[in-house]
DNA sequence: CGCCAGCTTGACGAGCTTCAAGGGTTGTGG
DNA sequence: CCACAACCCTTGAAGCTCGTCAAGCTGGCG
């Protein structure tokens, strides 16, 4: 039974080994695409920055998935066909190639130690989509936004890129817009009401969410809430 | 590479021989559950009729993530500590379960055959649940119905559950509005507008897309549309 | 210094929700 | 066989949330 999301020593041991060679990339750059033509490539670790899984529609208009933060894995849940979905560089990134099967066991399929690894990560992205549609689908734009900045900040401190109540976060209101669905300027909104209301303060990129349990109750969050 | 999701026939038989006794269940059932105390079960194949996978939240809002439909396996993704999601029955169903792990190979982890098939049903969850992101998050709510409608014809029509473009949905617009995150009110504006606008005809639950043309446009369906 | 991207604010309108009431259909009990 | 209840669909009216357009502001950078 899978009790939590952080890796034994063995499992850190087989992700570290298991890395290729790290890449840089500027923002906006696309980290990896997922359609008819391209080709299958290896999942990919990111090592520094923010980048977004996200579809972008014919007439322009952008869904973002999901954000990929430091030390998540992208491009496992890549098949082809899938969409027309891709992984883009929020800011200036570092990834690396991951390889998630055993490099000694190529015909017989992945070693157990990175199949429950594949697992693990497979389970927190489905769970990410699902809250992600929780967001959209039922939360108003206030919930919706307290709900985001608890999520960014229980995902980046289980990483340890929290000090205190306090993260950075590198998003333009636009493309936090775009993950939100709402328009930038309704966004930008609903952060000055809950800068008013107290449970947020925002200093160029350095966001500190000032009352975890009311942000939790606003946004409905313990139902969702991962174990800490 | 996976090219498609229909399977061999080595695939169909494996999850003939991995199917358990079938179980009949009446609308409103809970058919999986996914929080810190069940059990981890078996996943489970729908035989007949439609579950959909959804969360409550706190106040009774209900979102659904993803209508189950005959042929589809649900429970698959089931993880502790996921989140307080279910799968309910909306109509009458016969389920069953599905060993996907082969017998013979308890400790050896899945075989190759039985990975594959749990990565295309694990490929297609995921896509699902993307379109559904983006149906909520950028699409109007004329778009969004035209969109859901076009992705149940299409599942419905691979597995032989449509006639021409008419099709059986068992569903009350109240629990369509659930997963369109609308008001089962305006959810009914929307349908009387295709109607109007010759798009769609609805008897009991009967609907026939009139212009598959028409409504992928509406919809952006191009872009997340499956190999036909 | 001036430019550019991003943030902020106001005014207005559209899209959607809510409340409310009426009507059709199915199943149930007198 | 009819009356009634329960459920679902339908429609109107009113109001709120959010989007759009537009303008001004701020800070970083060449």
């Amino acid at each position: 039974m899978v009790r939590t999301l952080s890796l034994t020593a063995e499992e850190a041991n087989a992700v570290r080994t298991g890395m290729g060679p790290a890449e840089n990339a500027p923002p906006g750059s696309e980290l990896a695409k997922d359609d008819v033509f391209s080709e299958l490539r290896s999942p990919r670790i990111l090592l520094q920055g923010w980048a977004a899984e996200q579809q972008v529609l014919g007439d322009g208009r952008r869904q973002i998935f999901r954000f990929v933060l430091p030390g998540d894995v992208f491009g496992l849940q890549m098949t082809p066909h899938a969409s027309m979905a891709n992984v883009t560089a929020v800011s200036a990134v570092t990834h690396a190639p991951l390889r998630l099967s055993s490099p000694l066991a190529e015909e017989g399929g992945p070693t157990p130690v990175f199949a429950k690894i594949a697992d693990i990560l497979l389970a927190e992205f489905i769970r990410e989509l699902q809250n992600q549609v929780v967001r959209l689908g039922q939360l108003s734009a206030y919930e919706r936004v307290a709900h985001l900045m608890l999520e960014l900040y229980f995902r980046l401190d289980r990483v340890g890129l929290t000090k205190g109540l306090t993260f950075e976060m590198p998003l333009s209101q636009e493309i936090l817009a775009d993950a939100l669905g709402l328009s930038a300027v309704h966004t930008n909104r609903v952060l000055q009401k809950l800068r008013s209301d107290g449970l947020l303060e925002i200093q160029r990129n350095t966001y500190c969410l000032m009352d975890l349990r009311k942000l939790a109750l606003i946004a409905d969050y313990g139902a969702l809430r991962r174990p800490i």
